[in-house]
DNA sequence: TATGAATGAGAATTCATTCAT
DNA sequence: CATGAATGAATTCTCATTCAT
């Protein structure tokens, strides 16, 4: 694409644009974020916007593989220190956790794409995600396959519903400001669950 | 509210309204949902759609209080069935998954508003689903009194990773047209992940 | 006209639509009053205000009628109190902001009304102010034939040139809270500055 | 205001749109006008308008406030030309009554705002205007200590009064098509029945 | 490349008026 | 006569996007 090209150019300012809407769109929600607010956080000119992506859409998507390209690395990374598959579970719950801890802005910002559900997940093949989600079901299958899962469980099955439940509880974690237990609690908690859940 | 003397006056209209809305809003989504589309499919006026709701936010709200009300209600005598705490939590994952799959468009809506962080997680507070999701939180409580449930594992942490497991399972459902797996299976495995991971 | 005839048959609720009018359109002006508040105001429904008016602008100008035909029987009977034609110019200031004074709101409408150049004082050709401007036109021609008020003294001048300077003394009155001097005092001065000013 | 700064990038454009405004308000009234019509009137989109003006009231208060500058210097000047008090009355009423001749539509619009009492007569502290009738109040001040003016003579009433009798007499001639005198024989006439009327 | 003034399509909402009851 | 729910035309203002500089 050719706009891919521009991003060589003057990648400061690309990333400069990608923060600004990073904090925007957490802040206003992706409808409500201004292209000129963006512009304005980002320190550059409302049409300089559209030198560097496609349109408001275009921002949104960018940022959202971006960030998912750093998840991605980032938990893979984590997953490979233990060659032990339910300890890899663990290893995700950590790390996504943490991440999204590190990145509150972000979080957000996937959380609400991801649910967007009408005009991004039907319109827009979410490729990223999937890779990400099937980090999980690989993890599951080498469980499977050393014996130490149980052969009836789906992976697609586990996938999901381990996503799901990290998901659920770090946007309880971004909206809510007075917080019971910790972030590592719940990482702990959670893969404690689907470690015991799943184990043969 | 005062406009909810209204919904007494032609239940049927602000029925007629609030169903066209599901639809719209499953289809094209909250923010690109026009007003006069739901009035048309309604059958009424756009105009009249404003003697039933303050404006179109309140669709939403009213939308989603509403579907709340039911799930709610249908889920609570799902799991009053059994006294087996463990139990509940299966009757719970298969009434929620049954309540999805009966109406798609209406868990789509829920499940776009629910995850519309900004606009609404942030300036409504939520009430009827902290209800809904404490309907977990309950059976785990009374399953740690009665011994089945382990007593490190944390109610709040349960409830979030049950309900984020359970939804997400079912946006996949509503959003994939190709499916693996039954939505049985996936409420019998995931509701045999949970209770494999509490149980004492 | 045919609804002419219906304000004959429930005269007490034309009346109430009126009064409910003025209070109204003094409150809001013309374009920011609301036919439902009217007649919430006036107590009956809002297509009951229909029944005795063709629409929101007969509304204005059938108040104005009524107001002004009161208003010009009033000053005449003011001003045929006396023969002397410089003192009737007094009577008819006196009775002119007496009438202001004893009804603000109706002073405010007409005073909109008549201000409102373009809808009203362009479409509507209007009569009653016409014949109630030349009360003192009639007066002045009266001062000439006696000799009293000066012959290149023009009627037309003075009887606009009065009015607007009552006129303007009254807006002050019904916008004003503070009053520095009395509206006696007012109609005092004011007809003191013309009797001096056309006496021969 | 925020606003004002643009008026300085591009003075033409913001000068394009009030005179559109001008002529759109006096033809159709504020109420009546549209803002697209005024934009196409003065050759911009719509959209154009909202860079220059908060909204359609701020055009009609920006008209009148640029409009009240223009006529107090104007005015001011013409009766600093004489030291004679009575002569500046003269004087005064003259400049009031070219300045309506020369901009007849200016004359309407301003006439119009400053009797639309309630919204802006009642919300928008006008002290331009107080500004203006006050330069009568000084006169006669003025005239009072040199002693040619009445004692008893209430400045704010004079000022109102011949304030108003112009006015009245502008918007007749505004209004009117077919004129039986001059608008000068009314300046002469109007300040001659003042000037006789408080001289000492 | 960068700018930001200008564009104009588009949408929510209002409210005078009607008409079935 | 009276009602008030329903209508739908009409209008302001917003904001993503463009393009002359």
């Amino acid at each position: 694409m050719s706009l891919n090209a521009l991003k060589q150019k003057k990648p400061e300012k690309y990333r400069a644009i990608l923060e600004a809407a990073i904090r925007v769109f957490a802040r206003k929600g992706f409808y409500n974020a201004r292209v000129s607010e963006i512009a304005r956080e980002a320190g550059v000119a409302d049409g300089t916007i559209y030198l560097y992506f496609q349109n408001k859409d275009d921002i949104l998507i960018s940022l959202f593989e971006e960030g998912m390209k750093t998840v991605i690395e980032t938990v893979r990374e984590a997953v490979s220190r233990t060659n032990d598959p339910l300890e890899k579970l663990r290893c995700f719950a950590r790390a996504h956790l943490a991440l999204i801890e590190n990145d509150k802005d972000m979080a957000e910002v996937i959380q609400v794409e991801l649910r967007q559900s009408t005009k991004f997940m039907k319109e827009y093949k979410n490729d990223k995600f999937f890779e990400y989600l099937d980090i999980i079901g690989e993890i599951v299958r080498e469980g499977q396959a050393k014996g130490m899962i149980r052969a009836d469980v789906e992976p697609g099955v586990v996938k999901r519903a381990l996503f799901g439940a990290l998901d659920e509880m770090s946007r309880f974690w971004v909206l809510s400001s007075k917080r019971k237990y910790s972030i590592n609690t719940a990482a702990e908690q959670i893969s404690e669950f689907f470690i015991r859940g799943i184990a043969a």
